[in-house]
DNA sequence: TTTCAATAGTTGAAATGTCAATCGTCACGG
DNA sequence: CCGTGACGATTGACATTTCAACTATTGAAA
């Protein structure tokens, strides 16, 4: 048992470099996939996408930009641009918050529920064919997924139910 | 078994969503770690990393632009520039091929395996400990991600012998 | 009150990535 | 040879993302 303890080691052994590979692999290559049939479709990019969705399930008054740049991963910056640009293309609308005037909720617009309306059904092919379709077990996929995530913070996330 | 058919939909049900969300946020996390940790540490981003990593594991002569560019999943011309960038920081060199002249040859310099070599623990312990020891069955990660790359048209891959 | 650290969000500049030409070279059919 | 279309890579313009201030507001302590 000379080499099975589970020690710091300065690089990852054959197999340990194999599954991260073939992680990364696959990751590119379906966010290019989705973003690639996104913007051919739609025109729509898998960020502005992301965004979109999020902003669709809140309620009548949308999220607070803080609270809509923790559900995508985003920097306060980044989504202070992106909904700027979203704003310009008219599907979304900022509205400043009445009880902290620092504030300002960000929500759709008739045109960005069009928007979303159109972009969902290509979301739903890309990923059915690609991820769902293509792994035989999707309940383990989850746990293996909601495992890293955990690991890195991820709130325990939308129950299912 | 009014609704177990795999015909398509123009949306995911709340299950397929889950997973979809489980993945997309767990891979954000994990590069974003990646990119974190190694922009701190050595003052290197990820896609620079791979770069790296690539040609390291090439022989002397380095690898084509275009041979580079599909092993880390690339267009042209971000490798064109992307490269242009390393070259500027002293850690690759260009060099025109030969017997192609339209072609060239991108190569560690001595300085690019040290940069390299400060790297590679870095990156090393972070996957360690938020992807491999995240998760219970390592094998079970890699053959799934296989299953999805392989769907995206991802060659089978260096096989790990 | 007045101050002041903390928070929410924005801004502009620099770095990075994408898109659509473009350049030089190759290979092949006249 | 001489076109001519395909290929490998680069370029510059534009879009997006990051980074480091910065503004305005809040909450709380003196």
């Amino acid at each position: 048992m000379s080499t099975m303890t589970t020690r710091e080691r300065t690089s990852l052994d054959t197999s340990d470099q194999a599954v991260w590979r073939s992680y990364l692999l696959a990751a590119r290559l379906l966010f290019e996939e989705i973003d690639r049939s996104l913007s051919e479709e739609v025109d729509l990019s898998l960020p502005d996408y992301t965004l979109l969705v999020r902003l669709g399930e809140a309620g009548e008054d949308g999220l607070r930009m803080g609270e809509l740049a923790d559900s995508a991963v985003f920097s306060r910056s980044r989504i202070s641009h992106a909904v700027a640009r979203l704003e310009q293309a008219g599907w979304v609308e900022r509205r400043s918050c009445p009880t902290d005037r620092r504030g300002s909720f960000a929500s759709l617009t008739e045109s960005g529920r069009d928007k979303l309306a159109e972009a969902e059904p290509v979301h739903a092919r890309v990923v059915q064919q690609h991820l769902l379709a293509a792994v035989d077990d999707k309940d383990s996929l989850r746990r293996l997924t909601d495992s890293i995530g955990k690991s890195l913070g991820a709130e325990p996330g939308d129950p299912v139910c």
